[in-house]
Parts: C-alpha cells; sequence; structure tokens
RNA sequence: GGACGGUUAGUUCAGCGGUUAGAAUGCCUCGUUUACACCGAGGAGGUCGUAGGUUCAAAUCCUACACCGUCCACCA
C-alpha cells in the first residue's frame, strides 16, 4: 500500500490491499465477528446473476445498494450476512452455448448428445462464474464467500429434489396438458420470450361452418379450425344472444364437429363478425377459454406441423396446403363470405423465424389453487397474497405491491417443465415394462390405414378376427406389449365390437364399460416414428366413434405403459427399466427457493415442533438464525419471474415469509437511455470504469441522483464528479491529519487571540458539531426507509459545503484548543457514516491514523457526549450570511479579490456576537483590512451596501457607484416582488382565515423580515 | 388492447400539498491565501408536457389529452 499522502487519491494503489485486509479479516463471515449472543440477525440473499454473460454496470448497482446495506448494519452491530451465489439461468446459458456451439462447429446440441453437450455448458458455466465472481470481488462487495452457492450445485440439487417431492406428494405439483408454442423445425418447444413476433399482413377469412350453421366465424388460420368445439361470443352481444348454450353438429369441409355457443365477455363485438371460433388445442387463449368452459379439445396439427390423421383428405397435408384446401372447399361450397387482407402479428422461432405452431403437450405443474393443510387450508396463491395485504411483506416502492398482488390473482397453475438440457432433471422416474411380462399396465395405439400398411409386414402383427387371436391362437389377454391388434378382419367395427374385444383383453385386469371410458382413462404416449402422441390421441380422443369408421381405424397397438409408472424420487427406483424424466425444471424454481436453499435448507430442519406446537419440524443453524431474510434487494423487473416466486416457495417449504422487505431498484441505461443488453452490446463493465475512476467513484454515481424503482441513465460526468468528491474527501484528511499544529495564523495579528474569550469554544464549532449530528441522525432515517440517494446526498453536502468549505476554512482562522479534537472527531464520523458508500478510500484514510479496521467500527449515533460542553448551537449561521453578502456585493460590483477594502457593520443587537468573529469576517475571503463593528451609526454614502437582516454592512473605497446602484435596484426589484406576493397573501382573508395559524406567522415573519430589509436597501440607494 | 412509470434549469435528475422550486454537470466572471485546479469565490439559467378541476394554498391531489418508455396479453 502506498504509504505517502498524495495530493491525488488514486485508488488503484490502495484498493487490491484493502480489499485483501477485508477478507483475511474474514469479517464478512458474520461467524468471525464474535459478537454477543443477542446481536440481531440481519441476512440478504445476493440476486444470483445469470451466468450467461459478465456483468454490467447495473449489477454493479445492485452491488453498491446491498453492500451499502450490509456495512451499515454490521456497523451498527448486527450479525450482518450477505450470501452470493449465481443461477444457472437454464434456457439463457443452453441458447448461448448452443448457439456458440453452432457457430464454431456447425453442430447441434442433438448432435453431440446429452452428456457432452452438458459438459460443453459446465464448460461455459464455469468460465463466466469466474469472471463475475471476480468482478463482483473487484467491487468490494463484503460477500461471505464461505456461503458461495450456485443455484445447480449439489446442496441446492438437494434442496429442488426435495421440494419437488414434497410437492408432488401433497398433490401440489402435477402433471397435465398445456398449449405450448412449438418449432416444427428445431423440434422443440420455446419458452415464451423466445418468441418474436413479426408484423405482416395475413389474410382473414370469414365463413360459415356449414350451411346449417347460423353464425360466421372469421380466421387467419382456417386449418386449425378443424379444431373447433365452441364458437364464443360477447354476452352482451343481441345477434347471437338467442343461441348461447346450444350445440350445433356440422359438418365442416368434409368433417364432422361439434360446436358449442359459449359466452365470453372477453368477445369483442366490433372485431370480425363478433363471433370467435374456439380451437383449444392450437391457441393460447382459446386453450385457456377450454379451461375455463370445460370444452373438449381436438388436436389438428402435429409437431412436424402437419394435420394429424383422422382428418380425411386433410391428414398428412402441411398447415398452408391444408389452409389452401380448406378455403376452396368452403369457395365452392359458398360459405366463404369474406377474405381480407389485415395487418396482424405472426409468431415465429427466434432462432430460425419458423412459424410457431402452438400444440398441446403433456407438462409438470405447480397448482397454485390447491388448499393445503400445512398451510391452514389456504392455496399458494392465497397465502402470498395475504403476506403483502397483510404487510407481513413490505414493497419499496409501494407501487409494485399492487404490481405484485395484481399479477397473483392473475395467477395460474405454473409449469415447471422445460423440454431443454441444461438444469434439474425432473426428479420423475418412468419404468419400462419387460416386454416378455404380462401385460399389466397397458395402454394403444391407433393406427389408420397407412400406416397400417407398413406395419402389416411386421412379424407382430396379429390378425384378430372378433375379438380372437389369430395366429398364435393365444387370447386376448395374453398379448404382451407390442403387440398389434388387426382390426381390418373385424367384420363388424363398430364400437360395440372393439369394445368387446378391448373389455376381453383387459378382463382381470382393467376395467371400462365403454369406449369412452377406456378412451378416458388410457393415454396414449409412445410415439410411433414419424408421427407424435399428439398426434394418436387427437385421434383417440376426439369424436372417436365418427371417425373410427369414418377414416378407417385399421388396428390397435398395445402399448406398455411405460411412462404411466410414475416415480418420483430421489433416486431413480431400484429394479431394471427405469428411465429419468427428459425434461429439466423452470429455472426459476430452483432460484425461487435461494432464501433457504443457501441457507442449507432442508439439511437444516430437523423433526419437531416449535414452541407454537403446530410445526412439522424446526429450522436448525443458519436457517434459524437468518431466515426469514431481511430484505430482498433486486431489479424490479423480475418481481413477477423471481421474487414472487420466492414467496410461494418459502410459504410452502417453510411455512413462512423469506424476506421482511422488498427493495426494487431500476435499470441502470446506457448513455443513450437504451437499456444495456448482451445482444447491443451496449454494456459496461464495471471493471473499466473502476480501472479509470475507482470502485468509490463508480459506487456512489450509481447510488446518487437515483431513485428507487426507475430507471436511472449511465453518465460519465456523473462518475467523474463522484471520483472528485473522493478526492476532495482524501484531501480533506490529508489537511487534518498532516497539518501538526493547526494553530490560528489570523490576518490581522492584532486580532491577537480572535474569538470567544477564554473558554475556547467558537460559534463555527458548536455549528459544525451540531450540524454534523444532524447528519447522522438525517442519514439514519433515510437508510432505513432504502433512500439511500438521499442519504448520499446529505452526506456529500456536509462534507463539501459545511465541514471543508466552511469549518475548516473557518478553523483555519481560529485560535482553539478544542480543533485539535474537534477536526479529527468529525473527520472519523465522516469515514464511518461514508463507509457504506465508498467503502475503500474511508478505510485507506482510517488507515492513516488508526490501526482497528474502519469496516468494523461503530457507526456514529446522534447525541454524541463527547463534545457536551460546547454551545448548542453557535451564531455561526449569522457569520455565514454576513461573509455571504460582503462576497456577493463585492464580486457584483467587480472588485478584484485581491484588493483590500474597509468595512464598517452596524450589527444593532448582535454587535457582540459579530465583534466576536471579526477575525473570521475579516478572514473568509471576504478581502477586508479593516473592519469597524458597530452598534449603530451614520449612513454612509459612496460605500458598497449589503443587509442582513437588521444588521447594516458597509464597503469603503473602491466602489463603482454605477454598479452599485445596478445592484441595489436589482436586489429591490426583487424584494419588492417577494414582499408584494406575500402581502398579497397575507391580506387574503381566505388564507388567513383558513391556513393553519403555524403557517400564516411564518409568512407573516418573512414579510416583516423582507419588509426591513427592503427599507434599508432603498435608503441605501438613496445615499448613492 | 390492458397495466404501470416518465414529461421540472442547456443536459442528467431530485422534490410529490404550505419558506422567493433544488442538486450535479455544463455555461459565464474572477481567483497561485498553510489540503484539494479531481480546487476556491460569485453569477446567469425554470410560466415544473397541455387543458380543465379540487383547495385559503398545487410541480405536488383529481380528470382528460399529447408525447416518451417499460411490462403483460396478443388479437380472432
Amino acid at each position: 500500500m502506498a504509504q505517502d499522502f498524495e495530493k491525488q487519491y488514486n485508488p488503484a494503489d490502495y484498493e487490491d490491499a484493502i480489499n485483501k485486509e477485508w477478507l483475511d479479516s474474514g469479517f464478512f463471515n458474520p461467524d468471525n465477528l464474535k459478537l454477543p449472543d443477542d446481536a440481531p440477525p440481519y441476512a440478504i440473499v445476493l440476486p444470483p446473476p445469470n451466468i450467461t454473460d459478465k456483468l454490467h454496470v447495473g449489477h454493479a448497482m445492485m452491488i453498491a445498494i446491498e453492500d451499502l446495506l450490509i456495512r451499515y448494519k454490521r456497523m451498527n452491530g448486527f450479525c450482518a450476512l450477505w450470501i452470493p451465489g449465481t443461477d444457472h439461468a437454464a434456457i439463457a446459458t443452453q441458447n448461448v452455448v448452443e448457439k456458440r456451439l453452432f457457430k464454431e462447429t456447425g453442430q447441434t446440441r442433438h448432435d453431440l448428445g446429452r452428456e457432452k453437450f452438458l459438459a460443453e455448458v459446465n464448460k461455459f458455466a464455469t468460465v463466466t462464474q469466474k469472471t463475475i465472481l471476480n468482478q463482483i470481488k473487484k467491487m468490494g462487495a463484503s460477500l461471505d464467500w464461505s456461503r458461495l452457492a450456485f443455484t445447480l450445485d449439489e446442496q441446492r440439487g438437494k434442496a429442488v429434489k426435495k421440494m419437488f417431492i414434497e410437492m408432488y406428494n401433497d398433490g401440489v405439483i402435477y402433471r397435465g396438458e398445456r398449449v405450448i408454442n412449438w418449432c416444427p423445425r428445431c423440434k422443440s418447444t420455446l419458452a415464451d420470450d423466445e418468441v418474436e413476433y413479426k408484423e405482416q399482413t395475413a389474410k382473414l377469412y370469414t365463413f360459415k361452418y356449414s350451411k346449417d350453421f347460423p353464425i360466421a366465424i372469421s380466421t387467419t388460420r382456417p386449418e386449425t379450425k378443424l379444431g373447433d368445439t365452441a364458437v364464443a361470443v360477447n354476452p352482451r352481444d343481441e345477434r347471437y344472444k338467442k343461441y348461447i348454450g346450444s350445440t350445433f353438429e356440422v359438418d365442416f369441409v368434409g368433417v364432422p364437429l361439434k360446436i358449442k355457443i359459449i359466452a365470453d365477455i372477453g368477445v369483442e363485438m366490433d372485431f370480425g363478425t363478433g363471433a370467435l371460433g374456439v380451437t383449444p388445442a392450437h391457441l393460447m387463449v382459446d386453450y385457456q377459454m377450454s379451461q375455463k368452459y370445460d370444452l373438449e379439445m381436438i388436436k389438428v396439427i402435429g409437431e412436424d406441423a402437419t394435420i394429424n390423421p383422422g382428418f380425411g383428405d386433410y391428414s398428412g397435408l402441411k398447415a398452408a396446403q391444408a389452409r389452401e384446401k380448406i378455403v376452396e372447399r368452403l369457395r365452392e361450397s359458398g360459405l366463404l363470405e369474406k377474405e381480407e387482407e389485415i395487418a396482424n402479428n405472426l409468431s415465429q422461432c427466434y432462432r430460425c423465424e419458423t412459424p410457431i405452431e402452438p400444440i398441446p403437450s403433456k407438462q409438470w405443474f405447480v397448482d397454485v389453487d390447491k388448499k393445503l393443510k400445512k398451510l391452514g387450508d389456504k392455496s399458494l396463491k392465497e397465502i402470498s397474497l395475504e403476506a403483502s395485504k397483510s404487510g407481513e411483506i413490505k414493497f419499496t416502492p409501494e407501487r409494485f405491491q399492487g404490481q405484485y398482488e395484481n399479477w397473483m390473482n392473475n395467477l395460474h397453475d405454473w409449469c415447471i417443465s422445460r423440454q431443454i438440457w441444461y438444469g434439474h432433471r425432473i426428479p420423475a422416474f418412468y419404468q419400462i415394462k419387460d416386454k416378455k411380462e404380462k401385460i399389466k399396465n397397458w395402454d394403444l395405439k391407433i393406427y389408420g390405414e397407412n400406416i397400417y400398411q407398413d406395419l402389416k409386414n411386421k412379424s407382430k402383427t396379429i390378425e384378430t378376427r372378433a375379438g380372437r387371436a389369430k395366429g398364435d391362437g393365444k387370447d386376448w389377454a395374453e398379448f404382451k406389449v407390442g403387440d398389434l391388434i388387426d382390426f381390418s378382419l373385424v367384420e363388424d367395427k363398430t364400437e360395440k365390437v372393439i369394445e368387446s374385444g378391448v373389455k376381453k383383453k383387459i378382463s382381470g385386469i382393467s376395467h371400462f364399460s365403454s369406449i369412452a371410458e377406456m378412451l378416458e382413462k388410457i393415454s396414449l404416449e409412445k410415439i410411433y416414428p414419424g408421427k407424435t402422441e399428439a398426434d394418436y390421441r387427437a385421434l383417440m380422443e376426439n369424436n372417436f366413434k365418427d371417425r373410427l369408421e369414418k377414416f378407417g381405424i385399421w388396428a390397435f397397438e398395445l402399448v406398455g405403459l411405460d411412462e404411466q409408472i410414475v416415480y418420483v424420487s430421489e433416486n431413480k427406483p431400484e429394479g431394471d427399466g427405469w428411465i429419468q424424466d427428459e425434461d429439466t425444471l423452470d429455472t426459476w424454481f430452483s432460484s425461487g427457493m435461494w432464501t433457504f436453499s443457501t441457507l442449507n435448507w432442508p439439511d437444516s430442519v430437523r423433526p419437531g415442533r416449535t414452541s407454537a406446537g403446530e410445526a412439522r419440524f424446526v429450522k436448525t443453524g443458519d436457517l434459524a438464525k437468518y431466515h426469514p431474510t431481511a430484505v430482498l434487494e433486486t431489479g424490479f423487473e423480475i418481481l413477477t419471474l423471481w421474487v414472487s416466486r420466492m414467496i410461494l416457495m418459502s410459504y410452502y417449504a417453510l411455512g413462512e415469509k423469506p424476506f421482511s422487505d422488498v427493495y426494487l431498484h431500476g435499470n441502470i441505461l446506457d448513455e443513450h437511455g437504451k437499456k444495456m443488453s448482451k445482444s447491443k452490446g451496449n454494456g459496461v463493465d464495471p471493471l473499466d470504469v473502476i480501472a479509470k475512476y475507482g470502485t468509490d467513484a463508480l459506487r456512489l454515481s450509481l447510488l446518487i441522483g437515483s431513485t428507487p424503482g426507475n430507471n436511472a441513465r449511465m453518465s460519465w460526468e456523473k462518475i467523474e464528479a463522484q471520483r472528485n468528491f473522493v478526492n476532495k474527501l482524501w484531501n480533506i484528511s490529508r489537511y487534518i491529519l498532516e497539518n501538526k499544529s493547526p494553530l490560528s495564523r489570523g490576518v490581522d495579528a492584532e486580532g491577537g487571540r480572535g474569538v470567544s474569550g477564554g473558554a475556547g469554544e467558537t460559534g463555527a464549532e458548536a455549528w459544525i458539531l451540531d450540524r454534523c449530528n444532524n447528519l447522522i441522525g438525517e442519514m439514519k432515517k433515510d437508510i432505513e426507509v432504502f433512500a439511500f440517494s438521499q442519504a448520499g446526498e446529505k452526506l456529500i453536502d456536509f462534507v463539501w459545503n459545511d465541514f471543508a468549505d466552511w469549518y475548516l476554512e473557518a478553523s483555519k482562522f481560529e485560535e482553539s484548543e478544542n480543533k485539535k479534537e474537534i477536526l479529527p472527531y468529525v473527520l472519523r464520523t465522516i469515514l464511518k457514516l461514508a463507509h457504506p458508500f465508498m467503502p475503500f478510500v474511508t478505510e485507506a484514510i482510517w488507515k492513516k491514523f488508526n490501526d482497528s479496521m474502519l469496516m468494523v467500527e461503530k457507526y456514529p449515533v446522534v447525541g454524541t457526549q463527547d463534545f457536551a460542553f460546547l454551545p448548542k448551537s453557535g451564531n455561526f449561521e449569522l457569520i455565514k450570511d454576513i461573509v455571504m453578502a460582503i462576497r456577493n456585493a463585492r464580486a457584483e460590483n467587480k472588485v478584484e479579490p485581491a484588493r483590500k477594502i474597509e468595512a464598517v457593520i452596524y450589527a444593532g443587537d448582535k454587535v457582540e456576537i459579530v465583534k466576536q468573529n471579526e477575525i473570521l469576517i475579516k478572514s473568509l475571503k471576504t478581502g477586508i483590512s479593516d473592519l469597524k463593528i458597530l452598534e449603530k451609526g451614520e449612513k454612509i454614502s459612496g460605500a458598497i451596501y449589503a443587509a442582513v437582516g437588521e444588521i447594516e454592512i458597509y464597503l469603503l473605497g473602491a466602489v463603482d457607484a454605477e454598479k452599485e446602484k445596478v445592484r441595489l435596484e436589482k436586489e429591490i426589484a426583487n424584494l419588492e416582488k417577494f414582499v408584494s406576493a406575500l402581502d398579497k397573501k397575507l391580506s387574503n382573508q381566505e388564507f388567513v382565515g383558513k391556513a393553519p395559524e403555524k403557517v400564516v406567522n411564518i409568512e407573516k415573519e418573512k414579510l416583516a423580515k423582507a419588509e426591513a430589509e427592503l427599507a434599508k436597501l432603498k435608503e441605501q440607494l438613496a445615499e448613492l
């Protein structure tokens, strides 16, 4: 570390050494602070940064704010714990690596295979993780590195599994269907934020399903209408009111449909025909509507974007071809009423721009509405809402409470499975049955003619006639998984025959009373090559009876229900044939547990009961001590994504809130007001800023001049300004610490011992101590309500304006024994107050005159007794006013600073006070060589005049009468304006009558003061 | 389409019922006094987006509108 007290503070000379000292001390870990047992705990979890990229200055703000809180609390005697970590950011990270892989080698993840691909991702993760942690450390963040966590590490994996299993066993997690975004080219699902919308023009077709259907609907995608099961209209729409509730059986271009007419207020009467064809399987909104109104779902389009089997001529066609064909058919039959061009948004894959097909698929969900015993018969949604409504959890700024509640209110079941590889693999296992084994769990696959022809050659095909297997002569019940039961030879292809066949086959195993029931209960999981589960499900489940004959169902295949035996557990169950679910969990599932998974949940709970006697477990160790954490500080954009999930999961796992306060900061935008993002490449690396201006300057610039929840622009000028402040503090300290005997020098030797007689205290000293004390209180108040910017501004204002510009200057000319103590005292106080804002310089300065470490010093408290003997308030404000008035008058009269002039002050009843401060008035850049202080006297013409309340000041010599006249006139004009405004206000009876007396009195005083000063100025002007 | 936020000095932003609306930066004038030119002293600069309303009192509360931004839903 540099030893000299350089003229300029060079952060690079100090920061690394100080950081090392901090780290070596071990005090970032509160266990090492050796605090008394009753020290209150205070914990913050660092919102784990995504490992997709290195940090930018937005993250630096997060660090600055949280470190401020932690350092502040630590100095205030709290057991302050700040837990570091990173987030694996599943989808985002996988995407980055996939893109890079493709760019560099032309390979996709499928080419590599799961294992090799994950190795690649991990390689990438390790590198960025290291970069990120290094950046955070550089910023001086006092995080407890011994508790470092990663959302995808072993301990967190344990927590995730435990949580999943517990939720599954409680019935909170379930498996269900949902419409997802599917890219037919990439053959994968897309997260909502991976869908891009592109403006385009599309043809909007308006038509009726059939001649006997009364309502026309509009669509840009007629092919999906093959899967319509309802038409929605607005309940207030007079045109359609009479149809609501009825069901129509229609023949839509050759495909039979059952259409129910439903009413939904979401339907706009003015758009199109005011009626909306509902396609549950292929539109998100329609899917939601189908859930709401319990509609049937018909799957029309498969994973390869062709029409599923079971739709006659259309089956196998590409969506676009089918559309043409359908439109053609509609046109021919005269059902097409209108064709128009409209502008709409095409959703497409962000990667390959292929249009997205929304298709239904099996996913894992968290049921947010299920009432849970352990939550007092409330659902997760209810308990999470209650948390904010009751004020258990507070939001800063408050407006985000509304946003949170609004989102919670509208929350649907949370889909937690993701079709990607990077992440926590879902701890669900499915058993593949041995094909030789007798069928216990089974399913059917159904085949149409085309596929049947392919299959026919395979040896497994067993032709069946009237429920009796041919070939090897086995009974139904003896079929094995994989056997194909051929119905082509069944003469009577009616439901009844098949039903009886099926019934026979399953006798003693499962029981269905009808095919309908069978279809309801079984699920067709296994995907036949080229076709998907969804395809077959579509065929099986929808209007089965009609289609069976219509499209020629040729065969069923018996399929072991391998995916039906679901076993949710931490480890693969014993026995052969178990495979784990291919999917991984939503990244927010693991980060949602962050407040307690970082505190070693579930290892940190053991069975037992609390004093309340209700709990199923007791918290131990860190979890008991620090959970719920104190405050969650993060960006407002992840309020719903992350914050709400943490609340939900904490209540579930621990029955308590994860934190008491939520503080949301805004984004740091670039210099042009654009959001910093990887793709734009406009992110600024905090390390670059630090290299140029130092960490403290960076931190200050991020803490000051911004308000919670609002975005702030990054500004180099602001950083530079803060760098200047850092340097100012450095130099203030340098002056105080290097000045061995800061004794009065006085401008005027004759002035002798200047101030305030023998007592030794001066007005300036009392004043600065009072100001300092005031600052301590103000900053405390601000910090505790998260008003960091205000606290910082007050600090700077005090240090620069009060302390440096006034007290320090005054101290140069005042002889006082006290100042040898007061100067260091105020400096120490400042360093402590400033430490959470600018830890490095303050520590560097502290080291110059202390052996201890500032980071763990006691924070100042209001009402220090150290200088209790000094008068509580001085008259220094008055002296300041006089000095400023003189400076101002001189400057306005263009009296060169070097020129000394004489002055006379008529101080009235303040004459003693002013006399006591004669030296200060002469010395503080007023350029006065000779000063007379009298109680009162004659007006002096030809002098520069200034008034401070009752006090009259005359500056003699060097007077430019013209300039003085102009100046006085200007001042008088200003005052007159002020006085007349006040006058008017006070003569307004309504104001005097209705406003609080206090306000009126203040105004009256103001008026009297202004009038007195105005009179004096006018007199003086007359003298000229 | 819905929700939220913003619109205040040349610029970046505070203030969000009651002293002549503040700060930083920039600008102008001046300045080598025992720390600091990354400094000191002084100054100019605002009808607080527009139009109404509530109030003794509005930048501040309400209502509309305009423009900018963010998030959500995506439109049959």
